[in-house]
RNA sequence: CGCGGGGUAGAGCAGCCUGGUAGCUCGUUUGGCUCAUAACCAAAAGGUCGUUGGUUCAAAUCCAACCCCCGCAACCA
C-alpha cells in the first residue's frame, strides 16, 4: 500500500481561525480522502505556530500566562478542524516538549550551515521590530504607527547559510523534482531564490524570549523558520525515528504569501539534513471579499463561523472548493454563496436524491449496491494535478446529467402505466450512476455523500429533512 | 523599465501553450414536464474577446507597443 503525506500551513495563533486558513484545510482534506479512496495509507499533519512576540505580547496584555493563551487558541484550531470535517491524522504545536526536544536537535545538524553575524537595521522601539531601509524612506524616517523616529540598532543573530543549497534547489525546481504548483509561481520562485539572502534564524532573548532555546547559546532563541518549518517532520518523529516511510511529503498545502519560505528556507533545511524535497509545494490563492482583500481594518472580513453556521458543513465546503479558484484569488459574497446553496446543492443535488427516493418508495423498491465504484480517467488526472475546482465541475456536470435522464426516461409514466419491471430496472439504473457520481463527490463533501448512500441502501426513503433546506419564502 | 496575476455576453469564469464558424454556469425571456426541495428539462436573446499595429489564407489564440485593475516586495492563508 503506497503511503501519502500531506501537510498544511500551520497557522499562527494570535487571532481565531480565518477563512484562509480553512482554505487550506478544505484543500488537504480533499486530496487526503481523494488519496485514501485510491487506496493509499494516508497520513495527514495540522497544527499550530504558538511562538513569537506577537503571541506573547497578546497574552500579557490579556493578563494570562501565555502558555494558557497559546492552550485556549490551540483547542480553538482544533475544534475549527473539526467542524471542518478535515481528517488529519496528526496535530502538532509547535509548544509540544518533543517537538522543542526535537527541533533544537535538527538545529544541532545544521550547525555546519549556520552562522553568527551582526545585523544593523532600522528599529522601533514601538513595533519592536526591525524595517527594511525602503520602508525607512517611504516613510521618511518616523514610524507612522508611533510618530517616532526608526533608531539604528545592532544586533548579533544565527544566519542559516542559503547559499550552501541555492543551486540545488534552483535544480531541483527547474526539474520538477519539487514541484511549484501553480506553474506561475514557479518563475516568480526561482527569482526570488536569486535574490535570496541568508536568512536570520534567531533573536536575542533581550528581543524575543517565548521561543525555543538555541542549543549551547542561552542568549539566543529560535526565530519562526526553523521552529515552525521543522513541524513537519518533528511531527512525523525526525529525528528519533525513521520517517523515510512518509518523507518526502507527496504535497504540502500553503496559502500563496508563505510560499517563498516553504520554497525556500525549508528546502535549505532539507538538503541540510540530508532529507529529499517534498514533492510538491501548491500554494493556493485568497479569499477575498468583494475584490478586496479582508482586513480588519476596512471591516469586510468574513468569519469562516458564520458561513459554517449558514447552511453547515457541506456547504462551506462545496463553496470554498468549487466557487473558489484553487490557485488564484476568488471573491467570497454572501449573495453567490446562497446562490451556489441554492441552484446547485439545493436545487441539483438534493432536489435529485429527493426526486429518485421518493419515486422509489412510493414502489417499495429496495437497493443493494453490486458495482465496486471507481474513479473515471478523466478525474483522476484532474485530482493528480490537485484542479480540484476543476474536478468538481466535472462531477457536478455527472449530476446534472441524471437529472437530464431522468427527464428523458420518465419513471413516472412507467410506474402509471403499471410496468413494474421496467420501472425499477429503470431506477436502478439510474441510482447507479447517482451512487457513482457520489463516490467521486465523496472527498469534497464526506458528509452529505455518506447520507446519500444511507438512503439508497436497501429499502429506500427520502430523507426526514431535507438534504439541502431552503428558507421558507415570506 | 522591481516581480507576478488579470482585462472574453448583465455577473463569475473556460478557451490562449498545440491559430481554423466564440463556450460554460448564474441571471433574463419563452416553452415543456409534473417523480421532486415553486424543484427538473428544452429553446432564445445577449459579446467589435482592454487598445493600436504586425505575422498569416485565417488571430481571443502568435509577435510588438500601449492603457486599465489587482496582488507581492522577511513572516496576515
Amino acid at each position: 500500500m503506497a503511503k501519502t503525506y500531506i501537510t498544511t500551513a500551520i497557522p499562527y495563533v494570535n487571532g481565531a481561525p480565518h477563512i484562509g486558513h480553512a482554505m487550506d484545510y478544505c484543500l488537504a482534506d480533499t486530496f487526503a480522502r481523494y488519496a485514501r479512496l485510491r487506496g493509499d495509507e494516508v497520513r495527514f499533519q495540522a497544527g499550530v505556530d504558538e511562538h513569537g512576540n506577537k503571541i506573547f505580547q497578546k497574552a500579557s496584555s490579556l493578563r494570562i500566562p501565555v502558555q494558557e493563551y497559546v492552550n485556549k487558541n490551540a483547542q480553538s484550531f482544533k475544534d475549527f478542524i473539526s467542524d471542518l470535517n478535515v481528517s488529519n491524522t496528526d496535530f502538532i504545536r509547535t509548544t509540544d516538549v518533543e517537538h522543542v526536544r526535537r527541533c533544537q536537535e535538527i538545529w544541532t545538524r545544521l550547525r555546519n550551515h549556520i552562522y553568527k553575524a551582526k545585523y544593523e537595521g532600522w528599529y522601533c522601539s514601538g513595533c519592536e521590530r526591525f524595517v527594511t531601509q525602503k520602508e525607512h524612506d517611504e516613510n521618511h524616517g518616523i514610524c507612522p504607527d508611533h510618530a517616532k523616529a526608526y533608531e539604528k540598532l545592532s544586533e548579533e543573530n544565527y544566519y542559516l547559510r542559503i547559499s550552501d543549497f541555492k543551486e540545488q534547489i534552483k535544480k531541483a525546481i527547474e526539474t520538477n523534482e519539487m514541484r511549484i504548483l501553480p506553474e506561475f509561481r514557479k518563475n516568480e520562485v526561482l527569482a526570488l531564490l536569486d535574490e535570496s539572502p541568508d536568512v536570520s534564524v534567531s533573536r536575542s532573548t533581550v528581543q524575543l524570549t517565548w521561543g525555543v532555546s538555541v542549543p549551547d547559546d542561552d542568549t539566543q532563541v529560535m526565530y519562526v523558520w526553523i521552529d515552525a518549518l521543522s513541524n513537519y517532520i518533528t511531527v512525523l518523529g525526525y529525528p528519533d525515528q525513521d520517517i523515510s516511510a512518509w518523507w518526502p511529503a507527496a504535497a504540502q498545502f500553503v496559502g500563496k504569501d508563505i510560499l517563498r519560505f516553504h520554497a525556500i528556507i525549508w528546502p535549505a533545511m532539507l538538503l541540510g539534513l540530508g532529507l529529499p524535497l517534498p514533492k510538491v509545494i501548491l500554494s493556493h490563492g485568497f479569499v477575498l471579499a468583494n475584490g478586496q482583500k479582508m482586513s480588519k481594518t476596512i471591516g469586510n472580513v468574513v468569519d469562516p463561523m458564520d458561513v459554517l453556521q449558514r447552511h453547515g458543513i457541506d456547504a462551506f465546503r462545496y463553496y470554498f472548493l468549487r466557487h473558489v479558484d484553487t490557485f488564484l484569488d476568488s471573491d467570497f459574497t454572501w449573495d453567490k454563496f446562497e446562490e451556489s446553496y441554492n441552484n446547485e446543492l439545493a436545487n441539483d443535488l438534493g432536489n435529485l436524491v429527493q426526486r429518485l427516493a421518493a419515486i422509489m418508495a412510493k414502489n417499495n423498491l429496495e437497493y443493494s449496491a453490486e458495482q465496486e465504484y471507481c474513479f473515471s480517467g478523466e478525474y483522476i488526472k484532474l485530482m493528480d494535478d490537485f484542479e480540484f475546482a476543476r474536478a468538481f465541475d466535472l462531477v457536478w456536470e455527472k449530476v446534472r446529467a441524471i437529472n437530464r435522464q431522468i427527464d428523458e426516461k420518465k419513471p413516472w409514466e412507467l410506474a402509471k402505466a403499471g410496468k413494474n419491471s421496467e420501472l425499477a430496472e429503470c431506477l436502478k439504473g439510474l441510482v447507479a450512476r447517482l451512487l457513482t457520481v457520489n463516490y467521486e463527490l465523496s472527498p469534497f463533501l464526506p458528509n452529505v455523500t455518506g447520507k446519500i448512500s444511507e438512503i439508497f441502501t436497501g429499502n429506500v426513503r427520502p430523507p426526514e429533512t431535507p438534504l439541502f433546506p431552503k428558507e421558507q419564502k415570506k
